[in-house]
DNA sequence: CCAAAAGTGTTGACCGTACACCCATGA
DNA sequence: TCATGGGTGTACGGTCAACACTTTTGG
């Protein structure tokens, strides 16, 4: 998600969402306060990404930016933006100009990401409750960018046992419709807590 | 590499080295200042850890901490440490009670270093120029905190064809003599720039 | 001659990858 | 009936893990 600076310098341009850190709060509450003043969203998975502290990054003056990436869940980004004349979604490999060094951090953010989905089953944060095995794929081919093998992505995904199948169908997307599953939370945790990794 | 605080509050106790950001230089800058200024030490690995920003971290006053890591080569901290009365290097496992949220930051540091060590050959940053595999070995069962199996080790590292061999023996240490070994640093490129993953 | 660390190969289990066809259904 | 995406199994090769004995040499 995406601003256009309605404001001097480089008017005009795409940015990441920023603020001000305020003197009574954390970096990550004024992380959740600027995402949730511009989405209205809560309970966002957000992670710290990297402080940036080159002292020329803004010509303006010297500014440290503590950057943070939110994992929004699809479906939820249909919710009403807030200042929706600015804001916008734009596919990753579409990703415009940004100011300053915001394409480095949306560089790093998405080095993050790959990693971290070989570590984590982040389809939690990203997917809504009931999600199907091809859409979970395609989540898994946009982060990583490249096409994987149905056969192998699916075997590999249910042989970690974090998956319970529901006896419901999604028919949209295709004639013969696909069934949903969830996640199983409690080997979630366990999966965790003990450390995965996983190939791709 | 601790320091015991000689000033207040929390005087004796011990505590990561840390400094005060300056206007005119990025944070990167300022982590190699401050190592510089206790050791001495120059062209140093240095990694940015994460950013503390909770407003009751220290509490005297509103403080935020941007953490480093540095990665010092074995044989390097023989070198005279400035402050050498306060600072102290201590075995990672006895590491003792920190100020605020020191240990928290060394806790952090470690997990990053074990992910890295296994997608880096980090023994680069971390030995001498000429080592040997036990060496390497045992760097590598500091970092995982488990033991592991020479024979395995021995042909999974060689079997990545970055070291070279050298036809000198290091005697101290065993009766037999171990070779020395050098990391190969055109392989080392190619490798790091392919990315590439490694269990241990 | 002996203690102590260096050095060496094989095997089985598991995992990743490549690959092709049938199924269900709405239009 | 057909186009579209969902769903399934097998076989090969590579990699990890387990495991025990020989070599060298200073004391």
């Amino acid at each position: 998600m995406l601003i256009k600076r309605d404001f001097l310098p480089q008017k005009g341009k795409w940015s990441l969402v920023g603020g001000f850190l305020e003197a009574k709060e954390s970096l990550d509450q004024a992380a959740l306060r600027i995402l949730n003043n511009l989405t209205g969203l809560n309970d966002i998975y957000l992670e710290q990404l990297y402080t940036y502290g080159d002292t020329d990054r803004d010509p303006g003056e010297r500014v440290l930016s503590t950057a943070y990436y939110a994992l929004i869940k699809a479906g939820d980004y249909h919710l009403p933006i807030k200042r929706e004349s600015t804001a916008k979604w734009f596919p990753i490999e579409k990703i415009p100009n940004l100011i300053f060094d915001h394409n480095i951090m949306v560089d790093k953010a998405m080095r993050r990401l790959k990693r971290k989905s070989l570590s984590q089953p982040i389809g939690f944060e990203l997917l809504p409750e009931k999600f199907t095995i091809p859409q979970l794929q395609k989540l898994y081919e946009v982060i990583h960018q490249r096409e994987l093998d149905k056969r192998n992505f699916r075997k590999k995904i249910l042989s970690m046992g974090l998956l319970k199948k529901l006896n419901e169908k999604q028919k949209s997307g295709s004639r013969k419709g696909a069934f949903y599953y969830r996640f199983d939370k409690e080997k979630y945790d366990d999966f965790v807590s003990r450390g995965f990794h996983f190939e791709i």
